[in-house]
DNA sequence: TGCAATTCTTACTGTTTGGTAAGTAATTAA
DNA sequence: TTAATTACTTACCAAACAGTAAGAATTGCA
């Protein structure tokens, strides 16, 4: 028989829940969202230009991952009635208040570079 | 025919080479190293108070992840012998680095918890 | 002799995340 | 009429991550 929720997805949610800190990591986790939120930072940019920006990413992860922060209200999509189609992307208010997390993040990691040898 | 390493191997590579933020995710990320962080920064904990401190973790993931902190040399381990076994843990110097990093995600995603809805 | 206590280890299975590749829509320009 | 442009969507498969459950090692104690 089968269980109604993972246990995976209960224990996801319990620490949700509890610890501020699963919340952070679920909005910054993930492969490409630190690179997305990275290059949102400057401004608005189109979608073709943030996939140039972002080697190696696929177009199914950018929309993706674009539509999870727009779904939760860290950035703004801004559509023009043109064709071709042109899509810009920015971060909103509350978007901008991770600038500061990504930092240090970003400068913390950086600084672990020569120190430890990832992964296998 | 069977590719020598997979694309998402290899990406994640590349990722850490140019992205402070992708190995800082590395280290932080997974649902477990958040609890097992926060805990040890109060100091020494042994292995079966960790695993009560942190609610639904099994021994399976404490340990791993215990693991791979240790590896990179964020964590300290202790094995007194006796027996029963005793083994306490606690965060290197460089684990300490963590803490303020930890705090700062832990207090932005408290202040999330009541503006989004994670997850599905 | 047999159970309790503690810290793991192992084998197996299920869930989630990520990559690939092909296709769609709408219009313009050749 | 056909190709080009841009921003997606979809279906499928592989890899990584997480959970379950049973067992192992060591000694004290009933």
């Amino acid at each position: 028989m089968r269980k109604e929720s993972s246990t995976n997805a209960l224990n996801a949610q319990e620490l949700y829940e509890t610890c501020g800190m699963a919340i952070a990591l679920r909005i910054l986790g993930g492969r490409w969202k630190p690179g997305i939120i990275w290059n949102l930072a400057q401004g608005r940019v189109r979608y073709g230009q943030l996939k140039a920006l972002i080697p190696n990413i696929s177009e199914r992860m950018l929309v993706q991952q674009l539509k999870e922060l727009e779904k939760y209200g860290f950035v703004e999509r801004f559509v023009f009635p043109e064709v071709p189609p042109r899509v810009e992307y920015a971060l909103t208010e509350e978007g901008k208040t991770l600038i500061p997390i990504v930092q240090a993040l970003a400068v913390w990691g950086d600084s672990q570079r020569d120190k430890i040898k990832l992964p296998v």
